[in-house]
DNA sequence: ACCAACATACATACCAGTCGGTATGAATGA
DNA sequence: TCATTCATACCGACTGGTATGTATGTTGGT
């Protein structure tokens, strides 16, 4: 790769470049183990586009992480599990669609801010505190649908609220890729989302009519 | 500190105290930002008794997961939560026991294997395992109460069984761990094994009957 | 005497970050 | 209209510090 971004074709963009490298190799490789040389290899550019864009490593970290924050918020904004007219059937909708995200690769439906968060988190509060905004404020957009759920089903919460149960959410979908990748099996995390489904069921109610659980990895089972 | 474990004191135990010392700074730093320098200053020990009893680093990462295994392994053997005579009291006093562990100091209560198996996942088969072995060991031992819970409850498991119920167990907690650093708050990982608490409860058709979750960490507003 | 359990000094490689330079285009102005 | 200037985006050799691992020496128990 003698003359990467050379000329004009992908002239301006060489820091999504380098977001999306980050992206995809701190994931593999995790944040203390990328160098700087693999992610510009893997984006095709050069050291100094690097510190062009960014003030150091750290920098970069807590760019990738608001990167994160802003791509995932439009694919979730996006994602049709918002389309249910019931608001517990959006919710059920919304774990039945990160069932289904996850797939044969760990690498690539494990969570970044996750894994850096764990990483640094005592070591880089700047990165900390960007990974932890984005699971939490992604959290935060799960709040409405449960606590319209809660309304609509009359149920009477006791020790919990709609912005506790939707962090719970991402507790499990965390420790869902943690167990995938110790055990090096996607269906662990899959596991743990049924179970989180059976939960969020008898939470408000209703009985879990779905097809008995297919109980092998693969099949999702439509969706509502 | 000019020399450290000279003479007799500690000697013979060096391969102990850089286990020690593994287990405390990965926890902190993580393994890939962990030196050999940092945990033979922290044991107290010089380069040469390490690559004495390990072969790299790598093979400490094994060493480390295992050591955590086994001294896991044994206070969770020795804990109390085995006492009640109810098989489903003594899972739920098992989630009882590890919502106390779940201290103020992020790096006392969050695990080491966890931590390991997220960054090295896809670059260290030899640490993934014995990272894997430790959490599905673990969650192995909770089996036969889970069982017996289902057994003496007569409650009929759809979709899920003992084994699955363990692992969420681990997956729980492993995600409470990475919200609590993430969040920079030990309150989140309280927060959902009382989720899980009260999933257990439902599964088994008991009432919540504890005393209304204290509901004291993090987030003031008491809900509805 | 011999071996395990260390200790010390050193070799090698790698990595974050630097720095002087080039390429491109937009704005300015005579 | 075209030379000049300025700013942004990028290039890549180089450096200083640091990390892993090695080679060799020392100590203490049996």
């Amino acid at each position: 790769m003698p003359r990467p971004t050379k000329i004009d074709p992908g002239r301006g963009d060489a820091r999504i470049r380098l977001l999306d490298a980050a992206r995809d190799v701190i994931r593999r490789k995790g944040f203390a183990a990328t160098t700087i040389d693999d992610l510009c290899r893997e984006a095709g550019v050069t050291k100094g586009a690097f510190f062009h864009h960014f003030a150091g490593k750290e920098a970069l970290g807590v760019a990738a992480a608001e990167h994160w924050a802003r791509t995932t918020g439009a694919l979730f904004e996006g994602a049709p599990y918002h389309a249910p007219e019931d608001p517990l059937d959006r919710v059920l909708a919304y774990l039945a669609f990160r069932r289904e995200m996850v797939s044969d690769e760990i690498p690539a439906f494990t969570c970044l801010v996750g894994t850096m968060a764990q990483e640094v988190h005592a070591t880089s509060p700047a990165i900390r505190d960007a990974a932890g905004a984005s699971i939490l404020g992604h959290a935060e957009t799960l709040e409405a649908d449960i606590r319209a759920a809660i309304d609509a089903r009359g149920t009477r919460p006791q020790g919990w609220d709609a912005a506790s149960l939707a962090r719970h959410f991402q507790a499990v979908l965390q420790g869902g890729f943690v167990l995938a990748k110790a055990g090096n099996d996607p269906a662990l995390a899959r596991e743990t989302i049924d179970h989180l489904d059976r939960y969020v069921r008898r939470l408000f109610g209703v009985v879990d009519d779905r097809e008995p659980t297919p109980k092998r990895p693969g099949t999702g089972g439509a969706p509502s």
